[in-house]
DNA sequence: CTTGACAAACTAACAGTATTAGTTTATACT
DNA sequence: AGTATAAACTAATACTGTTAGTTTGTCAAG
């Protein structure tokens, strides 16, 4: 009825706020609309289902991560580079564990903007790799080793699969990323 | 209204099975309901909630999964019994990924019987670590390292996060487990 | 200043969701 | 043969996302 400034970047913002103070499971357009004073179906004038609208807040999500990694290596390389870059990853599944929840949730990447997006995920972890001295197709091979170390860890670690074990998750997480660092430098080894 | 011989375990199998076909996302009591020739209302005398019929379902996921992995290591022994593995995982989720989105979208594994059942999950990794000559404490901190790089790597390989480079997923998958195997003999191998 | 266009809110309705309470019914055991 | 019990049922509730059609507010052109 106010006729608000309310449009599709501010709904998704609140969906996002929403879903990182409730969970993901207990959100819904209904529970959007009231904290935005509107009525349900208001929000189908801005975006178009609930599907897309968590593809938004996805997309969203994950332009914040990005930002953190690279914010995370500038000026940063080698092993400094590729600790720092686990850990901004590491922190933010961490702090933000509904939203990546919602990225998780993806059935497929076949979206043109998420395949678009992709290049923007793959950037900084190439960034990384790239003072190990590596061929273009080890780099290909080892960005997907990387990020599924990553991925992996932090999902574990989030769902609590870690957790009642008697030692610490920093130097498992160490550990792991040691791991990679020593399997870059001998794949890049014979080339420096 | 013919009363056949339903109960909680011939329930949560349908219910596994409808979500292997159709995916989760278009799971519901009234299809599962519809299939097994009741009313959705019939199914709470056998389950209580839909969370707890996917949880059922999920525990019967990892089960099964677990079953492979054990089928696959035995009688193999250090890298081979690592790769074998790794594949199995790897494998499980390609064949069952709709079941695998199950398993990771429960919220925290604080239910008993997943806690009971983490032991299950973690037993043949144990099994194939143990070959490495690891301390006590390294094998559990290598154990969370060798989770992580299965899931991490099965996970992104299922939703598409992989695809579309220019170099075999199957090599990549080589190298990221050779680089745990290579780090395994690091690490064990100043007491073997 | 009025008119018109347009976006953004609304109401009303629909089909689908999980779930509960109360009732019938078939089977198995005393 | 009678009864207890588990498993089906019907009916109802409160929610879910979504669409169509309608009112309303705002901004720009005549």
């Amino acid at each position: 009825m106010a006729k608000q400034g309310l449009n599709k970047e501010l709904v998704v913002q609140a969906a996002g706020k929403l879903i990182e103070q409730q969970g993901i499971s207990r959100f819904s357009m209904g529970k959007l609309a009231r904290q935005l004073h509107i009525k349900t179906a208001s929000l189908y004038n801005h975006v178009e289902s609930l599907e897309k609208l968590l593809e938004y807040v996805g997309e969203e999500a994950v332009s914040q991560l990005v930002h953190m990694e690279n914010k995370a290596i500038e000026g940063k390389q080698g092993d400094e580079a590729l600790y720092a870059l686990a850990e901004a990853y590491r922190f933010f599944v961490r702090d933000h564990c509904e939203l990546y929840r919602v990225i998780m949730s993806f059935p497929k990447l076949d979206n043109p903007t998420l395949e678009q997006e992709a290049g923007e995920i793959i950037s900084p972890v190439l960034r990384v790799l790239s003072h190990y001295g590596l061929t273009e197709t080890l780099q290909f091979h080892w960005q997907r080793v990387l990020r599924a170390v990553m991925s992996g860890f932090a999902f574990h670690e989030q769902s609590d699969g870690f957790s009642h074990f008697p030692v610490e998750r920093d130097e498992s997480f160490r550990i792991a990323i040691q791991c990679v660092a020593d399997g870059l430098r001998k794949a890049g080894g014979d080339r420096q």
